[in-house]
DNA sequence: GATTGATATGAAAATCATTTCCATCTAGCG
DNA sequence: CGCTAGATGGAAATGATTTTCATATCAATC
């Protein structure tokens, strides 16, 4: 799009994951900027034909980081490779996204959130986490096929 | 557990998915006795020690294809991992899982159900599929373990 | 501003689940 | 029985992620 401005992550978010370093500070804002879920490889990519090059353990390590501290979602496509997103609040959120394109829009996930907390609380378990993903073709991706009958 | 009886497998099911080989029914066989859901490699050295050996690549092969006629539930759990699980029925189910242990009890996903649904209808996303895991500590492993406070 | 010790980096090697290759075998039909 | 598409399995390939380890850098201290 040509009118978005450059968001940068908010540099005491790096502190929180350590050592505030140039690294961090540059896979964070490309984090940042990406609109939608991304994988470690894709952001690797994007810092080398940026002119930022990050070596891809030290990604891995980040994204890792961010994601221990709550700063980033994280869901596995399909194929069991994880994509993270940025997370500006503590917040849990569910996402609808689109397996082509990784654009991912927040729903309402309240009735399943008391839905799992009833389960977790009815049931003998301890210690209960829900993972929810929705995913689908955007408008967007979906008009770029042919679809066949 | 002493009085369990093994389970064998519809010998339908193995049909299902191309042609019915010794091998297809071991692992179909070991699938259904197992009781919560079991990684590839789980089920690959179960049936080396019982001493019917399958060879791994046939036994994710069957899976897989079991997978995708819908005669088994796949997961990932935390490593990436795939994890399966004999479906005897083509109902779509939600398990809650023990992280220990693997015991899975299959819980009312009618509100996700409806939820997933109203999202997926009020979205203008084509092919939403979703994907529902909830997962603890079951009371058995629960009481295993010392819990710092 | 130099010293320094704990931490972070990155390139390459290691790991680990899963898939593919391919030579060989076997259902199951005629 | 004989045939052939489909199935098998061990080894090698793949691909994401992690670890290793020698080197570089942060940031507190002198």
């Amino acid at each position: 799009m040509a009118g978005d401005r450059p968001r940068v992550a908010p540099p005491q978010d790096v502190a929180l994951i350590g050592r505030s370093t140039q690294q961090r500070a540059t896979v964070l804002a490309a984090l940042v900027t990406a609109e939608g879920f991304v994988s470690a490889r894709a952001l690797y990519n994007r810092l080398l034909n940026g002119g930022s090059p990050v070596g891809l353990s030290t990604v891995y390590r980040t994204l890792t980081a961010l994601a221990a501290a709550d700063r980033a979602d994280v869901v596995r496509d399909t194929n069991g490779e994880r994509l993270f997103r940025y997370r500006p609040g503590p917040d849990h959120r569910h996402y609808l996204i689109c397996t082509e394109c990784g654009l991912s829009l927040p729903v309402d996930s309240g009735p399943v959130e008391k839905w799992a907390e009833r389960i977790a609380r009815t049931s003998e378990f301890a210690n209960v986490r829900h993972t929810v993903e929705l995913a689908g073709v955007c408008p967007d991706c979906g008009r770029r096929h042919v679809r066949a009958p």
